[in-house]
DNA sequence: TAGATTGTTAATCGATTAACAATC
DNA sequence: TAGATTGTTAATCGATTAACAATC
């Protein structure tokens, strides 16, 4: 009755907030102070209402003629998007995919901090990743409980993609970031993110078919 | 007025096809010749009206009562798609990402074929990276337009990622699938995929904050 | 034949875009 | 003050879902 509910905010206004966010950050490193909606709009190929509307879900106010203050936005966004604190991951598949998202540097920027990789492969097992220890499989559940690990990376081949999601459920792994291309069997509660390249290739080849046609 | 135009499908209905793709490859070789859409819909979590309209964009038409024909709905879907014959494309980046790219078997069944990569550290060129050449970024556009290159993938990091966009768009490539976390500025006929990763991470951020709240 | 399934038209839903009053 | 910009309500657009006749 009393307790005003979280609107849940759109999926396309959450994918585009990353956007802004670099954006800001780079008006910001150029000293820019304050920057209005038309502006970002213009620059970034949208509408206007639309960015209002989008930077609006993370709770921030604009000055009418004024626009917005560059710094508390991308504090606004930050937090929104929970970057401003990082959140500690498990990575399942130490091939060559997994290797490269180890050795990404810019997760920490959105909050993701990968801090150890598994495999079920031995002779990965032992060895160390840009740092990061990999780790035999069946380790996962015990140290994903006793770390609180809530986000978990799937970087297997299709085959082994469900098993993988199997063990991060035993672990009380909450959310998955899936770079297996299938679908995965899971429990109502859990969260997913499908990296789905297969898709992103259809839209390519597509949208060329009908730009060369 | 007596063509016929091809119906433009929706990006998302475009975005599902590599997911019936996957399903009815899987329904092929457990000897499966015939499949219904209640049943697709039911297995992929879908809503069965959906997938009819889906699969209609291919051009393939079921039989009342009976369903599809397994083998004539994977090649509609292969022929729409454009994953029958296979399109050559460049990389430029060899870094840890473009690497994990280059040593993908799997994007050679969804048509796309890297023949080289390009990079402008002296210390790469020359290399093979899983049996491609590391070649000087400054050849890019001269082979690109001999070799009647289309499609361009980018895995620089971001402060690159528009010079390489510019080299591409000079050599003729018409499409380009960008992996770098920044929105390229390109001419109005250029056909781009953003692979982006901050978008998928901030909605699995949210929903974790959601689910977890 | 009866019933399951397709193909298509209509209804719903949600996101984008337009219109405009409020404001500094 | 005048005018640019915000915040919000209404209109539009497109995708999803529901309803149902046609069909094998």
């Amino acid at each position: 009755m009393s307790v005003v509910p979280i609107k849940k905010a759109p999926e396309p206004t959450i994918r585009r907030l990353p956007d802004y966010y670099h954006y800001l950050k780079w008006m910001q490193s150029n000293g820019r102070e304050v920057v209005s909606c038309t502006h970002i709009a213009r620059d970034l190929d949208l509408d206007p209402t639309q960015v209002r509307k989008d930077l609006a879900v993370t709770g921030i106010r604009g000055k009418p003629k004024v626009g917005y203050l560059v710094t508390p936005l991308i504090e606004s966004i930050e937090n929104f998007l929970g970057w401003n604190n990082l959140t500690d991951a498990f990575l399942v598949g130490a091939g060559s995919l997994g290797t490269a998202l180890l050795g990404y540097q810019g997760f920490k920027q959105y909050g993701l901090n990968i801090v150890a990789a598994f495999d079920k492969d031995k002779r990965k097992i032992g060895k160390k990743i840009h740092g990061k220890e990999v780790l035999p499989l069946d380790k996962l559940p015990g140290l994903a409980e006793r770390m609180h690990i809530l986000i978990g990376v799937i970087s297997v081949p299709a085959e082994s993609a469900q098993a993988a999601a199997d063990v991060m459920v035993e672990g009380g792994i909450r959310a998955i970031w899936n770079f297996a291309p299938v679908s995965l069997d899971l429990p109502e509660d859990m969260v997913v993110q499908n990296e789905n390249l297969a898709s992103s290739l259809a839209v390519l080849s597509r949208q060329l078919a009908e730009a060369v046609k």
